[in-house]
DNA sequence: GCCAACGTTGGC
DNA sequence: GCCAACGTTGGC
């Protein structure tokens, strides 16, 4: 049984028409520098499921699905001088960091708005409805990943 | 642009 | 270990 999360990206940083364009609809997950976010990279497995958020966007909204094509790696981006994820706290020799690699599995045909999920029976306890939820890598209950699909009329 | 809700940093 | 100051996230 695949586990099921929720990952954030600014559609101005990356956006899944982004993803749609990368070469076979794969990327790096890189940049996460919380440790609550990365400890879930760090709990998947290869063939979970993700929706792709898109946060400070107009509307926010979950805007498709991604699989987990390859498990938690170091973050290399965060030894990169320059980078916009440098971290001098981590080093090759000690990675702090982590990415894994996703795949577009299927961009939702009408984006599921943050507003059009509150009030959904089922999602009251979905952490990305909490109030000042700011987790940028989140899990997914099974039935909250069904309601939502189910109402986005998507089949996985 | 505002600001609530966090997470991090660093003085003590 | 406490906690104030500061920085960031992200909805609105």
């Amino acid at each position: 049984m695949p586990a099921y999360w929720l990952l954030k990206s600014e559609p101005s940083t990356f956006s899944i028409e982004d993803l749609a364009r990368s070469p076979k609809r794969t990327t790096c997950w890189e940049g996460v520098r919380n440790y609550q976010a990365r400890n879930f990279l760090r709990s998947m497995s290869v063939g979970d499921l993700a929706f792709f958020y898109h946060s400070n966007a107009d509307p926010p909204a979950i805007v498709g699905i991604v699989e987990v094509v390859k498990a938690a790696y170091p973050d290399y981006y965060a030894w990169q001088p320059g980078s916009r994820y440098f971290d001098d706290k981590s080093s090759e020799q000690n990675p702090r960091w982590v990415m894994v690699d996703v795949r577009l599995h299927k961009v939702l045909r009408t984006p599921r708005s943050l507003e059009s999920l509150r009030g959904v029976k089922g999602l009251e306890k979905m952490e990305l409805l909490r109030r000042g939820s700011r987790l940028s890598v989140q899990p997914v209950r099974e039935s909250e990943w069904e309601i939502i699909v189910r109402l986005s009329g998507a089949t996985v």
